[in-house]
DNA sequence: TATCATGTACTAGTTTACTATAACACTAAT
DNA sequence: ATTAGTGTTATAGTAAACTAGTACATGATA
């Protein structure tokens, strides 16, 4: 019963349509947006997370490979895998620039389903609040 | 000489990566996002289309499909394509989980350039009071 | 050096995405 | 009814995505 209390706990949805590599992206990024990871934490081994996911060692290595060109972790063989450190070199209006990107196109997208910046900034705050899941 | 002046000009690159059909797709909403397609507006036929881009006609009917499931568009067998009046009837449930869907992507994507949820809802509470949309 | 835990590489099988060919079916105008 | 223009469907080939099985390489530590 008594399981050791783990920095990160990911499921998988097998009958999500979301492949099994992108999912476990999906929720480090996540975690690392929302604080639960933070920098120089050790992600699960390769195998341990294989093992608890009942899934093949490969398919834990891609998503740690995407994640590792992103720059978000770092990976030591012989070591294991860790947050990384080292965050892009930008400067600020290069970062302000980038997230404009990023919102505006967002936000267009959004619009297309009928969504209102309101209506996105509730969602996060919500979700925020709530611990991100 | 003398083209016909089109609603839209739609333009695929081959180089790009990404798949012809959602090209199609990415520009029409974006001509409807815009303005330039209206309400009521016919869409180039399938051939025709289809001939412009050199394509097969089959990968035009695949973007108008999904445009149509996503409600932008109006289907007429034996009469055309049309830019739909209608808005999409979603029960409050569905908006909920499309939106969770939308937002959990972004904030992944976010997170990949070092974003955190704070950054966008700080970006886009700035961008609403600038009176920007 | 020996060992153990870690990440890596090679290979292959299965499924899905994408595009195409060709024939079919509906609508409107003649 | 015929025809011309429209969207639709059935089928299939190719490429890519995805996951897995197995063996290998590296690093820390005793």
């Amino acid at each position: 019963m008594d399981k050791k209390k783990e920095a990160i706990h990911i499921v998988i949805d097998p009958t999500s349509g979301i492949p099994y590599y992108r999912q476990i992206i999906l929720q480090i990024e996540m975690a690392i947006a929302d604080g639960r990871l933070t920098v120089g934490r050790q992600l699960p081994t390769v195998r341990s997370l294989a093992v608890d996911l009942q899934v093949n060692p490969n398919t834990v290595v891609r998503a740690y490979n995407e994640l590792e060109i992103r720059g978000l972790v770092n990976t030591q063989h012989g070591t294991g895998t860790f947050i990384s450190d080292k965050r892009v070199e930008m400067s600020d209006v290069d970062r302000e620039q980038i997230l404009a990107q990023l919102v505006r196109g967002f936000v267009s997208q959004s619009a297309s389903y009928g969504f209102t910046v309101h209506d996105i900034i509730k969602y996060l705050t919500d979700y925020r609040e709530e611990g991100a899941l």
